[in-house]
DNA sequence: ATCTCGATTGGCT
DNA sequence: GCCAATCGAGATG
């Protein structure tokens, strides 16, 4: 099941941590690629120095102004970085998925990244969308209606223990933590 | 564990 | 053209 607008349109931290868990989906023409998401952080507006939203609206981060559950896609250092708008439509936010535990399409997965380990396909911002494949053409999509790309709540049962800390790679920070994790997961970025 | 170098784009002068 | 940027891989100790 798609998460639906409403559990976007949320604040951007609880949207961060809510996602921990669900499943993101690219549907590729080789099949399904699907990880879950253990690791995210929040990224808010004009308040928040570590933020895109911080500084005047661009091409690519026009989107966290728009409404909740968008892709907002960008390349930083020579890699792809995805991350779901959030808040409602005039509020920025969004949530980058900083990692995930591989679920669908290991193959494709292990192709994609020259790798075997389950703990290097996904450990990370930049390795999970090479991973899943996904780059610049998904920017934009709308993840509560696209059968392309999409995040599917669980129906998944335990208690996955989160925990924050502050954000990573950025140089400006917040007091408050707003990288959110699944500790257990051998999948988190370090 | 630490470093260092390469990667690609968008945004600005 | 220049350069910063929510990173990754490989080498080195």
């Amino acid at each position: 099941m798609r998460l639906p607008r409403g559990f976007y349109e949320r604040d951007t931290a609880e949207v961060a941590r809510d996602l921990l868990g669900k499943f993101l989906c690219h549907s590729t023409c080789d099949g399904l690629v699907s990880g879950k998401v253990v690791e995210s952080e929040a990224y808010y507006g004009v308040d928040d120095p570590a933020s895109r939203a911080s500084s005047k609206k661009t091409k690519i981060n026009e989107k966290m102004w728009e409404r909740g559950g968008l892709a907002l896609i960008y390349m930083v250092h020579g890699n792809w970085l995805f991350n779901v708008t959030t808040e409602r439509e005039g509020t920025p936010g969004a949530v980058l998925i900083r990692a995930l535990e591989p679920v669908d399409g290991l193959s494709i997965m292990k192709s994609l990244r020259k790798k075997e380990e389950l703990s290097e396909l996904t450990s990370g911002p930049g390795k999970l969308t090479q991973a899943l494949d996904i780059s610049k053409d998904l920017h934009g999509v709308d993840l509560t209606i696209s059968d392309r790309l999409y995040i599917s709540g669980s129906g998944e049962v335990g208690d996955p223990k989160i925990e924050s800390s502050h954000r990573i790679g950025v140089t400006e920070d917040l007091q408050r933590e707003l990288r959110f994790y699944i500790g257990k997961s051998e999948c988190v970025s370090r």
